[in-house]
DNA sequence: CGGCCAATTGACGGCTCTCAAATTCCGTGG
DNA sequence: CCACGGAATTTGAGAGCCGTCAATTGGCCG
């Protein structure tokens, strides 16, 4: 517990913490950040996958084997209707929990899917849940990182429902850098790893849309936006329009 | 594990399952449900507790305290925005559990409000994750229960990502009807308890725009409507129409 | 009976989608 | 290294749907 918050106040200064475990959902749990003791979930991270760009981690309908964390890299997360109708929940990054999609029923009913060549670490399931038995701190940082998922699927929710276009697209612009923040990038350049159409399904939009409303935040110099690649240039602006 | 597969084949038939408890997401762990042998989550349940018609059972901001089981009424669940967006993203049922959404951080980011007046089971949340460390069934329930928030919070947010007002309206009411048929009422004729701001807020519209789309159904014969009292004339046109 | 709130309906305007075309970029093969 | 082809992105014009504003109706409760 100690150690815990000590890690939560300096995370990137541990010497012997790799540099691409900085930003781990399980920092502190695992063996790769706690070379001093043994930890219940460190047994649990068995081995490391790499994905190239457009390859699935996992699919809709494949039964739950293992979790991952995302180490290095990019993805996007979709779900399928029984329907056909499509749409990108999530763009997780270096850090985040994969796979809790498949837990109400053992089957996954998202697909994941690489943006970039990316670093998976792989933690068999079955396994994992045993260690959570006997693991309190286990356990429930584990129904925090499945809570997270729930409240950040509501926050789009409510982008979905109750904003406009340009409050949704400049909402998404902060989100994305405020994430680069947090994982030491700059925050007011950086470059998008996903089309303009995984943008749109992901806001519930047009492509057309997306690219109008991103031509019209550039018009009012909020930001310059060339392809994949973004610089925010008037911050306050766009947290406000963001904000409603 | 026996008497569990047993109970599922025909829960409603158990002598000693008090009515209120038949559709209950903790059937089988409830000490309810199970007079022969002690169980552990059983121990969790302390209390019950009556909210009347508009009161709420928790608020964004409160602490965790208590998980709750919806023993008979009906809720809405309502996320707000630090910028004010209000948007409703459940009606649970009774059975439903509820209060998850303060599992992330321990405060909830949730109201739940009563549609009507309802009894709940109340659930020492610090006792019953430290049941769950000694009941494998139970943990993993848990975790299902979790799970299913999230998928269910992705089914909306499909519904509002993709489909025409039409089709939300329509799918709308084809889940109210599911849920009716599944706690043993008529799936063609029932009344829903929440307002039309209510209907329109969870499902990213306006008012006016779910009366004329209500109107529009039912000038197409595929159900009728006044007020709150709604009867499903053709269930085969709605469910296509649901389905994009 | 009166007042208030929920629900409904109509007219109108604006925003977003649809359809279409042009442009740019990237990877591949020559 | 250059040329080429395909995909991603951008921009334009027009139509349709949904939100806004306003007025009315209908129920419920005091």
């Amino acid at each position: 517990m100690d150690i815990l918050s000590t890690r939560v106040d300096s995370p990137p200064m541990q010497p012997h913490l790799p540099r691409e475990c900085e930003h781990c959902s399980l920092s502190g749990l695992c063996r790769a950040s706690r070379q001093d003791e043994p930890l219940p979930l460190a047994t649990s991270i068995r081995s490391r996958k790499l994905v190239h760009r457009g390859e699935s981690v996992y699919r809709a309908g494949d039964r739950l084997q293992n979790l991952y964390v995302l180490r290095s890299g990019s993805m996007k997360i979709r779900v399928t209707s029984p329907s056909g109708l499509e749409q990108i929940t999530d763009f997780p990054l270096a850090g985040a929990l994969l796979g809790l999609d498949a837990l109400e029923s053992g089957i996954h009913v998202c697909d994941a899917i690489a943006l970039e060549d990316s670093m998976l670490c792989i933690l068999p399931f079955a396994e994992l849940v045993g260690n959570c038995q006997h693991d309190l701190v286990a356990a429930q940082q584990l129904h925090r990182l499945i809570a997270r998922d729930i409240n950040q699927c509501r926050r789009l929710l409510l982008s979905l429902g109750c904003m406009t276009t340009d409050e949704r697209v400049a909402d998404f612009v902060m989100g994305i850098s405020e994430q680069m923040a947090s994982h030491g990038y700059s925050p007011r350049e950086f470059t998008l790893k996903m089309t303009r159409e995984d943008i749109a399904s992901h806001l519930g939009m047009k492509v057309e849309t997306v690219c109008r409303v991103l031509a019209r935040l550039q018009e009012a110099s909020l930001l310059n936006v060339s392809r994949r690649h973004v610089e925010i240039r008037n911050v306050d602006a766009l947290r406000k329009i963001s904000s409603g």
